[in-house]
DNA sequence: TCGTCTGATATCCCTGGGCGTATGGATCGC
DNA sequence: GCGATCCATACGCCCAGGGATATCAGACGA
């Protein structure tokens, strides 16, 4: 790519008196006198080395030359314009793309109404959505595979990486309806103590198994797991056939099954934190954007 | 079309530098030294309204605006040169296009090496050649349908057209060989008084119509026309067969026919002349080119 | 033949872009 | 912690480009 010989003004100049074809109108039509645009086309020929326009009074027309010259002429502004328009689009947050990571157990609670609401304040942006576990995710925004991470209890010793808590939730107890205790309105903790269990693999989030692990610790029993499932769907599926019972974040209650009860449990201190997740380094104005937007749907004191 | 915002310099640092990702290296490659790269970039960046790089020491990246801006910027940079590159080469002449109007009669003389020497010299020209008679080629001339018209008689009173002479050529008599006067050399026009002639209709070329009849008024005699054809071809052929004979002019003896003998005739002062015919206004400079070339193959002297 | 229209030329002014040198400040690797 | 590297800033210079006004010259029509 060479250094460019030709200034833009004269070639817009040019463009518009090859529509006009009349110096007068075309200067008028570039808000400047009529000399001035002579000039312009002048240097303009002077540059190309050939005339661009033959000139009679009330007859001005194009050479070969200069009809060679319009359509690149034409392209290279518009180009221009449209680059111009698209690159401020972008940089003000109003377009672009961003890929987002999210835990599964959230697709059905956090997700829909911030990807809702985020589409309506940017409806020119792409949205790139992927289904994916905490540690993935954590590598992902590290690796820029993805630019924004939604997941559950946030590891705190992560260098390079901002985290912000949107959502803290209680644990339910999920029962078949069957279940003697799905006639309560809350569960005793230890009542569960001889359920089998069904729960997500612990690989799928080490956190969240954890401090459901801990729950039941707590409550002086350790859960008999007798069946795991890589999606919380699925877990309620499964504790609908009555092959158990589980524990899971209050968000999983938008998973209606007619055979399956959530309950509130006792003691209902414990609760897991949803966070979002972006790199320190990031200055893409739509991941700003939509952390502005989570702000506004989750001030800071409700994010404990 | 909008007043262009962005100066092209600072369009072709911003790609060098998107290149190089480095600002000493990509003002290196563009001769200047780096701080002005720097302000550049800077003022590009004011234009935009957005940041286009992130810049840390050996980490300079760019924003997602500056890559929506990028691919833009390229295309309007090699538009531009392209368009330059196009719009010199035909402005010198090396490309472009000529449309070149032609009697049928020169297709086997005049025609080919004119095309032959032209293309040799303007490679990248596209020539569109096609058969025309002479009234259709002065009025496409003044159209601007054709460029240029190769025809025979050139008209005296066309106001806005040039017409240079090409070719000056006699008239032969076209025989058949079983003919008594095919045995001679020469034939005396008087000999022809009894044969039924073959000639193109008056219409193809008023102008060597009324010359070939004219001749024959000369000799004393009024040509028996008993066949019109369009095309000399066809003339010969059909004087092949002894239909008749016909008078032409001298090129096209190379119509090779193994029935049909050309012969000089007496009196042999008669000429018909082939001229090459453009508008005065016409400075596509293909047109000076052809005129240039034509001009060399036949200087003036020849061509009276 | 004489206005009128159109485009070119002459002249002047001014701004901003583009470049240089000198210098400052941040980051990184040793 | 200390250079080395890299980019930004500050400042000054120059001039090409773009603008305006005034005027000229050619073509065309009434």
């Amino acid at each position: 790519m060479d250094r460019p010989e030709i200034p833009l003004p004269q070639l817009h100049a040019f463009v518009v008196l090859a529509e006009k074809l009349h110096f007068g109108h075309a200067a008028a039509r570039l808000g400047i006198a009529q000399p001035p645009l002579s000039q312009q086309i002048r240097r303009l020929e002077d540059r190309v080395g050939h005339a661009l326009f033959t000139r009679a009074p009330g007859r001005v027309a194009l050479t070969p030359a200069g009809n060679e010259l319009l359509p690149a002429a034409r392209r290279a502004l518009t180009d221009l314009a449209d680059g111009l328009a698209a690159a401020r689009a972008v940089g003000s947050g109003r377009a672009g793309s961003l890929r987002i990571g999210f835990a599964a157990s959230l697709a059905l609670t956090v997700l829909p109404g911030l990807l809702r609401t985020f589409r309506d304040r940017s409806p020119d942006a792409h949205l790139d959505i992927r289904e994916m576990t905490t540690a993935p995710q954590i590598a992902a925004l590290h690796d820029k595979t993805i630019d924004i991470g939604l997941l559950r209890e946030p590891p705190s010793d992560e260098t390079g990486l901002y985290f912000r808590t949107v959502l803290s939730e209680p644990f339910v107890a999920v029962l078949p309806s069957t279940h003697p205790l799905a006639g309560k309105r809350t569960v005793q903790l230890a009542q569960l103590a001889e359920s089998p269990f069904v729960l997500l693999p612990r690989a799928v989030g080490p956190t969240l198994y954890d401090q459901i692990v801990g729950l039941c610790t707590t409550a002086g029993f350790t859960p008999r797991i007798v069946q795991h499932a890589v999606e919380w769907q699925t877990v309620c599926a499964l504790v609908e056939t009555g092959l158990g019972v589980s524990l899971a974040p209050a968000g999983i209650r938008r998973i209606r099954l007619r055979g399956v009860a959530f309950r509130r449990i006792e003691p209902g201190t414990a609760r897991t934190r949803v966070a979002v997740a972006w790199r320190e380094d990031d200055h893409n104005p739509l991941v700003t954007r939509l952390l502005a937007t989570i702000g506004q749907d989750h001030p800071p004191d409700e994010s404990r």
